[in-house]
DNA sequence: GACGGCTGTTCCGTTTACGGAACGACCGGA
DNA sequence: TCCGGTCGTTCCGTAAACGGAACAGCCGTC
């Protein structure tokens, strides 16, 4: 992935000129001066989160469309990418894609009281869950787990399995919401993933 | 959506303390002051893109996973934020959150052959599919429906609907996997999502 | 050809984010 | 109790990102 910041003034000078206005008008519309502007454009500037969001938000699109998705390296056998992570009544949720390579398997260790994990598989045929009672799901299907125990994952087919993984995290000393449900199920999930993957 | 660095920063110091380590052991991998990263976890500064990059990779996540993603509203009802777009093995998926005001309903035309909607709930109530077929989901289930056709969405409790929906636009000509199934279905989801949400 | 208006870049003084060091607090171990 | 080791915060001089203004270049118009 890219560390500089040129490829991220890359992007805005990109989004600016589709949009078809200047690099001046685009300043003055972000309240951001030319110099910084143009500064941040040619990658010759480090700019700041605040001069980087007035510009993204006259540009109509995120701060994450501009920034790069770091590949991120999670566990043995895991590749993971934590797309967002965000608040929402009394919880904060951690949304990934994984993708395992064909074969692999890996246990992760219990994670904190309450912490639930919901698993989306988009190819390939995984087993996932507690490390006692895992549960299996091909393209599409869905599995949910508390993952305040030990919990592994294997792919099982012949091909890599990609997957979406929903973390939820209650907020500590809430444990409100999720009475106490099966170790694992799929098909009926409860709201709450819970339990990272590595 | 959240402007302010603090929100950031509070971001920065759940994943950092999700990972159990220090701030100084974080300042000390990530190569920055411990002033530097103190200021930026409490929001008292405003930090610079070299000094965010440096930090999230330490923590193993990518720069866009911290920040906030853009305001994109969607539709009439529907406020929609486009988390991730990624391609994959011959299409490409759009992964949306989602939050339906209690009591909005909204029908979103249809959309081109072969696209699909796949669809989580997270709090409330939802009634989403084909305007002819619509099925319900409460808290953790998950609706697909092929979105081909005009489809809808309706907020059925009395408080807000979150969700997460994840959209896949199969490669022009494509048209791969997906043997034709039922117009929608619930806890046996194919893989496929479809069909925009405004 | 001089003009006003626009483009994007460069200069420059002010503001501020930066890292190093100093700080108080806390925690075992001797 | 007095260490040595952490923890996170605050202080402070330096480096640099900031906005405003000045700049060169490029068009149309008069």
């Amino acid at each position: 992935m890219d560390t500089d910041t040129s490829a991220v003034g890359r992007r805005i000078r990109r989004l600016r000129e589709e949009r078809g206005i200047s690099l001046s008008e685009l300043a003055r519309r972000a309240g951001v001066g030319k110099a910084t502007l143009s500064g941040l454009e040619n990658g010759t500037r480090n700019p700041t989160l605040e001069t980087l969001w007035a510009v993204t938000a006259q540009l109509g699109v995120g701060l994450a469309a501009v920034v790069d998705t770091g590949p991120v390296v999670h566990g043995t056998a895991v590749q993971g990418v934590l797309l967002q992570a965000f608040e929402e009544e009394g919880a904060t949720y951690e949304l990934y894609r994984l993708v395992f390579p064909a074969g692999s398997s890996q246990t992760s260790p219990a994670h904190p009281e309450g912490v639930t994990e919901h698993l989306t598989v988009f190819a390939g045929t995984l087993r996932a869950g507690p490390a006692d009672a895992p549960l299996t799901a091909g393209p599409g299907e869905y599995v949910t787990w508390r993952s305040d125990v030990p919990h592994t994952y294997a792919a099982l087919g012949d091909h890599d399995v990609h997957a979406g993984l929903l973390i939820r995290y209650p907020r500590r000393g809430g444990r409100r919401g999720t009475p106490d449900g099966p170790a694992a199920r799929t098909r009926d999930p409860g709201p709450r993933g819970g339990g990272a993957p590595s």
